[in-house]
DNA sequence: AAGCTGGCTAGTGGAAACCATAGCCAGGAC
DNA sequence: GTCCTGGCTATGGTTTCCACTAGCCAGCTT
């Protein structure tokens, strides 16, 4: 799909296709109505995203997971609080030998599929260029992760191969 | 590295591997060093990353992107002004007949390699439930789009298969 | 030269995020 | 009992985000 360069603008201005309804870009809202932005409206905040991070390293414990953020403990209880209440964490009690019942913080099945997000997230902030840093990478091979766009049949999809449309559920007629 | 799993918590608790001297999480700061950090520090906030989406849209010059994500006009600026000194815009005259030379807000190389995170939110905000919504697919196919976690051999990788060590740059040395 | 318009910029204000410090509370240890 | 500790909760303050309103300016049209 790269196409040879115009003379001024070379193809790599391409971006997502939008056809039928969604040619016209006016004609319809995102807002509100984005996946995006329910997903931001969950782990949009810098706190829920390092929390998240922390889960991911093996952090269950509520103080645990507060020095491990660099958060304040107020910060690290509303947040997991938050978190809890979305369901992307679990609050379970546990009890250490001699000790009264606690509970610490696992992941749910939603949680656990935020992972892609974090992954991707992570590649993007290694271009930044910044050096240092610790990355993830597969057991098995010892080789970096990434995330790759594909389609659910399998193909991979880049940037000007993505059209928009309406989501499997909608009858089409109740975009704002 | 998957343990049995005790009597209460199934294996589904299983999170990122840490060997080596990551094996003990009190011994090193992720604060500062991780690059999921450097990237929230661009990317964090809703604006931005509305921004971004509708660049990905198609969305190009400052008032269709204002209106399109519903910011006002004075975040719109403060924001494509931060993106732009970030490297993820690149602000390009144009002049339409008639009209006086403005500029426009197109994707560089950083800002197209980001489109695997908006990916992958989109793809874990449709998890949400929440009905409507427009989803990307793949124009050859019509399959709504997400995100593979893959290491750079090219195998897929589950979230237990995942580890943690410096980055390659790294000498190991420089830990905090 | 006067007006209009697209693309910003500036000022104000409220809400949320985050930090710092201090306090509380359940319950095992003693 | 009393103490101690892990796990929060409360209070107060700064900073950032974002909305709203208003204004500015280059330059094309008239």
């Amino acid at each position: 799909m790269t196409q040879p360069a115009g003379p001024a603008g070379p193809d790599t201005d391409a971006v997502i296709t939008l056809t039928g309804r969604f040619a016209d870009r006016d004609a319809w809202q995102a807002e509100g109505w984005c996946r995006l932005e329910h997903a931001l409206e969950l782990i949009g905040t810098r706190s829920a995203m390092i929390l998240m991070r922390e889960i991911y390293y093996g952090g269950r414990r509520f103080d645990e997971l507060a020095r491990h953020t660099g958060l304040t403990e107020a910060v690290a209880a509303k947040r997991l609080k938050q978190l809890v209440a979305d369901g992307l964490l679990q609050r379970r009690p546990y009890q250490d030998p001699g000790k009264r019942t606690r509970y610490e913080y696992v992941l749910t099945e939603l949680g656990r599929e935020l992972f892609p997000v974090l992954v991707a997230l992570i590649q993007w902030g290694e271009r930044l260029g910044r050096e240092g840093g610790v990355e993830l990478v597969h057991v098995g091979c010892g080789s970096p992760l990434g995330v790759v766009v594909k389609c659910a049949k399998g193909h991979e999809v880049a940037l000007p191969d993505t059209a928009a449309r309406l989501g499997t559920n909608g009858n089409g007629t109740d975009l704002p």
